[in-house]
DNA sequence: CGGGATCCTTCAGGATACTG
DNA sequence: CAGTATCCTGAAGGATCCCG
């Protein structure tokens, strides 16, 4: 909660399209992506327990969204030859990597609630 | 760049369709809301600057943008009355809080291009 | 239980043209 | 320069059905 005053440039600031913020924003839009991330820094998940931690998610999506983040090398994906089947979610070392900002941002939403109340107050008002 | 060793929970976690995280991810999640915040976090600028700040935004997306930010108390709009017309951005008071986790992961990308990097690798190795 | 395949709807967001 | 108004499409994402 520091007070972050504006940083003085020199010349106008360029976000350009590759830029590492744009890219990072371009992972964490869609609309599943982090909150799977997220929920599978606490642990392992099986299909059924990670769709039943976001309530919401539909069962395709939370299928297409483990396979995007298993092709990115995010997530590891482990079967167990049982019957019925059961599958088993989990991080990579590089999906570790991820979560540090995403704890930091959704930390940041725990602990800032009346910000986020704020503003939906504002857009309330505003109609 | 600590450790995040998975935190051992005692029930399952469950993100809540109102919790912070996903109103936070909600207002994120916008293709050029977190930019706009962004790049006003270095200063006030005027329409023209903001979207030459940013490659690739339209300039009606540029105002969509600007006028929900507006409207949900986050960015001021100030006009001069001149010829030709005058407009300034600015961050408001709850716009700044905003800033600080944004920074917090624009700066970790900066940072960890490598792992952006590695994404797209494996994310081009899969086709 | 996990998940593939389809179909369908929505709407974010881009292109364009016009006003003051 | 700043902004509004249309038009239009691509793609995200939901519902459903079926399979091992």
């Amino acid at each position: 909660m520091s007070d972050l005053p504006p940083i003085p440039v020199t010349g106008p600031l360029i976000v350009e399209e590759t830029c590492p913020p744009r890219r990072i924003h371009a992972l964490l839009s869609t609309k599943w992506t982090s909150m799977v991330l997220y929920c599978l820094s606490f642990g392992a998940l099986r299909t059924g327990q990670l769709q039943r931690s976001m309530p919401g998610i539909s069962q395709k999506m939370l299928t297409q969204t483990l396979r995007e983040l298993e092709r990115d090398g995010l997530v590891a994906r482990t079967v167990f030859q049982v019957m019925p089947p059961m599958v088993e979610y989990s991080l990579t070392p590089l999906g570790w990597r991820f979560v540090e900002p995403l704890r930091a941002l959704y930390g940041w939403a725990d602990d800032n609630c009346d910000a986020l109340d704020e503003l939906m107050d504002n857009r309330q008002r505003a109609g």
